[in-house]
RNA sequence: GCGCCCGUAGCUCAGAACGGUUAGAGCACCGGCCUUGUAAGCCGGAGGUCGCCGGUUCAAGUCCGGCCGGGCGUUCCA
């Protein structure tokens, strides 16, 4: 009788398999399915292959194609795979690393003769990746020494590198071998690596999916240069990235996505739809509106001072440029000089910089006169213009832009007002955001970096927990960025995931323990002693221009009506119907809605197609019909069918409707 | 910053691999005709120092060098 071993299964129960049985025999005995989704497993939380052979008391996880870690492992054997098709198709070729990375894979090489990928080339090792899985080449795990795995790789000197830096320990190694067979001590690293056929074989940790055939839904998306270990001191690599899925439909699903980013892109659409430019004659990174973007802009912050007037704060302004000695006092130009414009020279010694940031302005402000307790909370609000020298590859668009608008609040509290402000801050901000569009939010929470910060622990505890306990109570998800807090304070920042499903970070809250004492604020408390405030810096937009930028991608171009910069377009259907069509005009003008005229000078089917394309929320036709009932033709953005014969009043109450309810 | 790719009309792009008349098209723009009931009517016109500077050549949009501008990458370390 063979001896059995007890296996624990996640949901708990225990299952007996012959001794000398392996995951994938374990994922046989529970179900079909289960076999045929499996590419790997996990072993007391830690990934292996599904050859693993089972464990007496092990804790074993089947890990399933779709799950996250799944992917993971598809991607990877997809990554060995594209390595073995790039070294069939250029004898000679190097190849260095092939990580996996969020929606994909990468690996770089090095091709004989410094030759380089052409797009043309990804097709062609697609087509030879795909001959690698009809192979169904198994992926064998062996576990070598470090003698042995130089020799296997005596022609790859990257591979020989990192062999290296694993022999020296400079790199951190998974030290129990993924098998658990063995358990040497540190002394002797095992490598281990895996080999599809005798001629290929890769360095890896693992684990992998069994063997080839197991995969196929990818797609090799672009090429570009990387340094060897990110050093660009050291060759640059040729790296392909590519995507790879456990479906057709999720492959398919992905590739859309990434289409209807693109379509999305609001560089794009800020060109097609005459919002804004970038003239070269302005410099890189700094954007002029046009009219129908500029009124878009208008309408988001007239929104947003409405909201600030009403939720107490109190508007205040600040010039552009400031004498050095300002920015020496808030420290900027100690830790930011080099994401500043260099400074002008005035009246021959004085130095002038653009600002980069308004809180000094907003401190002296503050600062003006004395304050007294009963002023506080002081809510200062400014649509603040800055100008940061961002480095020349990092600009992109109005979302990284040198020059831009920050709705930037600071607020001033006594430390016991502290909690119940952040918790109302929390609140404006998430109901504010939720009018433009945006409400599907988590949080996200910096604390306490570990080597510079200012402040004492007990400080940092306290506003950390503050932070921590408001955002619980908005019941959100909340991510802790574990010293991710700039030196001078912790922060709360508000990610959005828009209508394609990704992430932007929006608004942060953010507590600063320095500047105030490095501008010396105090108020005068009830006791006539003086105290230092509480400074909380706040953004809700972050910047104008990228949160334009946002809700241009977010909603595809296509403005709800109360943001839309033109919001009913008037078509006469011949030109006797102009008069009919301007009174409608005027009329709706006269209400406050945007409207414009269309004269017939083309034929009707071109207007509304040039209307549709610009997508304004509702294009009106007006005929025979309508001037003699007094109605309009009505076509509703989104909507397939024109709906003919609608009183005036009714599209008035539409629309109306619309604006206030900020939808649609 | 660095690497790769790209700069031709307001926009999208031909022309460039092999240097050779007055550099083309579509959209947009202007004028005329058409008088239109739901996603591209017809005719005509204007619009270019081919990003800038220099070099090679009898000859440069095309080849070479430098500069400027843009896109992507430069986060993920077997």
């Amino acid at each position: 009788m063979a001896a059995t071993i007890d296996v624990h299964l996640p949901d708990g129960s225990v299952r007996d398999m012959p001794e000398g049985s392996d995951i994938g025999d374990l994922a046989a005995s529970i179900g079909p399915r289960l076999v045929a989704a499996a590419v790997a497993a996990t072993v007391d939380g830690r990934p292996v292959d599904l050859s693993t052979k089972v464990t007496p008391g092990a804790v074993v996880t089947v890990v399933t194609s779709d799950s996250p870690l799944g992917r993971e492992v598809i991607r990877h054997s997809t990554a060995h795979v594209m390595a073995q098709a790039v070294l069939r198709l250029w004898p000679g070729a190097r190849y260095a690393i092939g990580p996996v990375i969020d929606d994909g894979f990468y690996y770089d090489f090095e091709l004989p003769g410094g030759a380089r990928f052409t797009d043309d080339d990804l097709a062609r090792i697609e087509a030879e990746m795909r001959s690698i899985m009809a192979e169904d080449q198994p992926f064998v795990r062996q576990e070598v020494g470090v003698d042995e795995a130089r020799a296997t790789f005596s022609d790859q000197p990257f591979k020989v590198e990192i062999i290296d830096a694993v022999a020296t320990g400079s790199v951190e190694v998974d030290a129990a071998p993924a098998s658990g067979a063995d358990d040497r001590q540190g002394d002797a690293p095992i490598l281990s690596t895996y080999r599809n056929t005798p001629s290929f074989v890769d360095l890896c940790l693992g684990p992998h999916v069994p063997s080839t055939g197991r995969l196929g839904h990818f797609k090799l998306t672009r090429v570009a240069g990387a340094y060897w270990r990110g050093d660009e001191r050291r060759p640059q690599l040729q790296r392909i990235y590519g995507t790879a899925w456990e479906s057709e439909q999720a492959l398919n699903e992905h590739l859309h996505r990434m289409e209807e980013a693109e379509r999305r892109d609001h560089r794009r659409l800020g060109a097609e739809l005459d919002l804004f430019s970038f003239p070269d004659e302005i410099g890189s990174g700094l954007a002029v509106f046009h009219p129908k973007g500029g009124t878009v802009r208008r309408l988001m912050e007239d929104y947003s001072r409405e909201r600030h007037v009403a939720a107490g704060y109190e508007f205040v302004g600040s010039p552009h440029i400031t004498k050095a000695g300002l920015f020496e006092t808030s420290g900027h130009l100690e830790w930011f000089a080099e994401g500043m414009y260099p400074p002008m020279k005035l009246d021959g010694t004085q130095e002038y910089y653009l600002k980069p940031m308004n809180c000094p302005f907003h401190m002296l402000v503050f600062k003006s006169r004395q304050r007294s307790y009963r002023e506080l909370p002081m809510r200062l609000f400014e649509f603040g213009t800055v100008y940061r020298y961002e480095k020349s590859g990092v600009v992109h668009g109005l979302t990284r832009a040198r020059g831009f608008t920050q709705d930037d609040a600071h607020i001033f509290c006594t430390a016991e007002q502290m909690e119940d402000e952040l918790a109302s801050l929390l609140t404006f901000v998430l109901d504010v955001l939720g009018d433009y569009g945006l409400d599907d939010f988590y949080l996200e929470l910096s604390t306490r970096p570990e080597h510079k910060a200012v402040g004492s622990e007990e400080e940092w505890e306290s506003a950390t927990s503050v932070l921590r306990r408001v955002g619980e109570q908005r019941g959100l998800e909340m991510v802790i960025d574990e010293g991710g807090g700039a030196f001078y304070g912790p922060k709360i920042s508000v990610q959005a995931r828009d209508a394609i499903g990704r992430t932007w970070q929006l608004s942060t809250l953010q507590l600063d323990f320095q500047e105030p004492g490095r501008f010396g604020l105090e108020y005068t408390d009830q006791t006539n002693a003086k105290r230092r405030p509480v400074m909380i810096h706040r953004a809700l937009f972050g910047s104008v221009e990228r949160f334009f930028a946002i809700l241009v991608e977010h909603y595809a171009g296509a403005f709800p009506a109360w943001l839309a910069p033109e919001q009913v377009r008037v078509l006469p259907v011949r030109d006797d119907h102009m008069d009919y069509a301007l009174a409608v005009t005027a009329q709706l003008r006269a209400a406050g809605y945007r409207v414009s005229t269309e004269p017939a000078s083309e034929p009707l089917g071109t207007r509304i197609r040039k209307a549709k394309l610009t997508m304004v929320p509702y294009v009106l036709v007006v005929g025979d019909d309508d001037v003699a009932e007094g109605t309009v033709g009505v076509n509703r953005r989104g909507s397939e069918r024109p709906e003919r014969g609608v009183p005036l009043a009714a599209l008035t109450a539409q629309l109306a409707d619309d604006v206030s309810t900020k939808r649609a």
